[in-house]
DNA sequence: TTGATAGGCAAGTGAACACTTGCCTATCCT
DNA sequence: AGGATAGGCAAGTGTTCACTTGCCTATCAA
């Protein structure tokens, strides 16, 4: 849960994608490719964009909707909203992992 | 900077070091390592949580003060504040990596 | 129908990471 | 002094991760 999302926010160029969600949303995959090479010089797969925007919607900050053969991809920032509360509030932390 | 913090963020076990900084400041390393193996049943080495803490103090999540031969360890959530604006807030996203 | 466009699946590779093991230094107490 | 306590350094190991390569499916336009 909180994993996947930490987890998601790790890597640069994941964060990179979101910033370009951000921007506009609704992109494709090719679109996203051309932006990350245009704007950022990121010299990378088509098929590691993809992989990303997996982890990305796997943690729930992207959303997509297909159209015909369009895949679109929408922001999501309902998950980032209270991620830090659990350290910035006082009170008791609540644990995450119950069985390693 | 911002990806110190992130994958500072993303192992679980150095999350649950952040829970047990923000329930009683100023503990050491060897109080760190018998909380994580009493209140969550984490099996693991005094090094290893040694360098856990060793990368959320390069992220600025902790921060270190030597008295005799005790090293106490505070947690500084100064990081945490803004981390998550960059996508909540509309506007310029601010590119991070300019040469990789 | 043919070709072009948009995307998906899966195996393989190299690097980063979490963790251990072994030994060493420093401080305190008796 | 000598043992005990608190911590540090560094090499080694196994796993995870980002990324590539190669091929395959689906939709649309001519």
């Amino acid at each position: 849960m909180a994993d996947d999302l930490f987890k998601a926010l790790a890597d640069p160029t994941r964060r990179t994608i979101l910033d370009e969600l951000a921007e506009k949303s609704g992109q494709t995959l090719f679109e996203i490719c051309s932006r990350l090479s245009m704007k950022h010089q990121l010299g990378i797969s088509r098929q590691a964009v993809s992989q990303h925007l997996a982890v990305l919607e796997a943690a729930g900050l992207v959303e997509t909707r297909r159209e015909g053969r369009y895949k679109f991809h929408d922001l999501n920032t309902a998950p980032l909203r209270h991620i830090t509360e659990r350290w910035l509030e006082r009170g008791a932390p609540g644990p995450e992992e119950s069985t390693p």
